[in-house]
DNA sequence: TTACTTTTTGAACGAACAGTACAAAATTAT
DNA sequence: ATAATTTTGTACTGTTCGTTCAAAAAGTAA
């Protein structure tokens, strides 16, 4: 299994990250090739021979994104503290990221917004993203449900599908607003609504 | 005052909600000038002697967008019900605009993922709606609180901003998941989650 | 060395872009 | 009439777009 010819003079994780960036910070369309050389570091040529196209190199930045981020997610909602305490901590985390210096917000809700409706791969990775954030979800509610932390009569998959909604509203206002203590406002409101 | 000179042939209105329907259905970096002008009928002079240039009519657009559906979502939220049945009327009214046949959403969040970062106009307008929407349902969660039909000790502001953001929420996931029975679900939800 | 493979480089491609220039056309004012 | 004014459509500007390609560079295999 050795290779021959020259070999490359990137990495193509980090690559990838520097793409997903530019993506994320300027949007699909509004991002050229020039950004994206520029911000790899990549010539032109390295770019096509490597990815193909820049709809290709997009596609494996949604899917890096997603796989990264669902585990950090998902890592908050198994902390070994009460089922609460977790939800709490995604809205808590979710309003850490969109205030911090120069946020993006969420390249997924971005991308959504953006492709949403005429681009199938965004559809298919942002639609992975939630069925991956409902079923932890799911599971965590149980949980709760079972722990006697959560009372209530509703479903644990309606409780879940509305916090998830709840998530989204935040990212979304997030951006909109830009208004932190509205933000910690509604995870007060949002938690105080989960009995 | 009299004005002379060859007569507009075009009504500015109609021809705002045709490049209204572009922006939306394709976003703005992706609507370009030969889009407007097939859309809206008019040649580039027209177009350009008329607006100024592509992002001047994205402004109007905007606008027009903006003070059109606060009307109408304040109507609903004003109707002579009780407080809850006006509260779901807006999330049913989201829902039965997200899915019917050919929906673009709302046009002010998808400018607002798209551009709203980069481009100031965006923010204003998108901002004035979150304003405008904040402040007739902190009147409307106050008529509920004086009726009764609130008990909640939270105030009238952190349940109108939850609201909002269940809200935002709703029409976001409605574009990513285009799941009526989960979005239906939410709204169940949201609606149990108000007392 | 020589042959072969792969990557890098930088130039070049046609297409599409936002915006402009301008003259013909259509109206009002005098 | 004819002068003044505005709209309209076309043709054009220079730029930027995503993509391709040939050749140089840098490695392995014989």
């Amino acid at each position: 299994m050795s290779k021959s010819g020259r070999p490359r003079e990137f990495n193509k994780p980090e690559v990838l990250d520097a793409a997903m960036n530019v993506f994320w910070l300027k949007g699909y369309e509004a991002c050229s090739t020039e950004d994206l050389c520029s911000s790899t570091g990549l010539g032109r040529g390295s770019l096509y021979n490597t990815f193909g196209s820049k709809h290709e190199l997009y596609e494996q930045t949604l899917q890096r994104y997603h796989e990264h981020w669902i585990e950090v997610q998902t890592s908050i909602l198994e902390r070994p503290v009460p089922v609460k305490e977790r939800l709490r901590g995604l809205l808590e985390w979710a309003v850490e990221k969109d205030f911090e210096d120069s946020s993006k917000g969420c390249f997924l809700i971005n991308a959504t917004m953006e492709r949403g409706r005429s681009d199938s791969i965004v559809e298919i990775w942002s639609n992975r993203h939630v069925e991956c954030l409902e079923s932890v979800l799911l599971c965590v509610i149980e949980d709760g449900k079972q722990a006697g932390e959560i009372t209530s009569t509703r479903t644990a998959l309606e409780l879940a599908r509305t916090f998830i909604c709840s998530y989204y509203g935040l990212r979304t206002l997030n951006v909109t607003t830009r208004n932190r203590d509205m933000a910690e406002q509604i995870v007060e409101g949002t938690m105080a609504s989960i009995y």
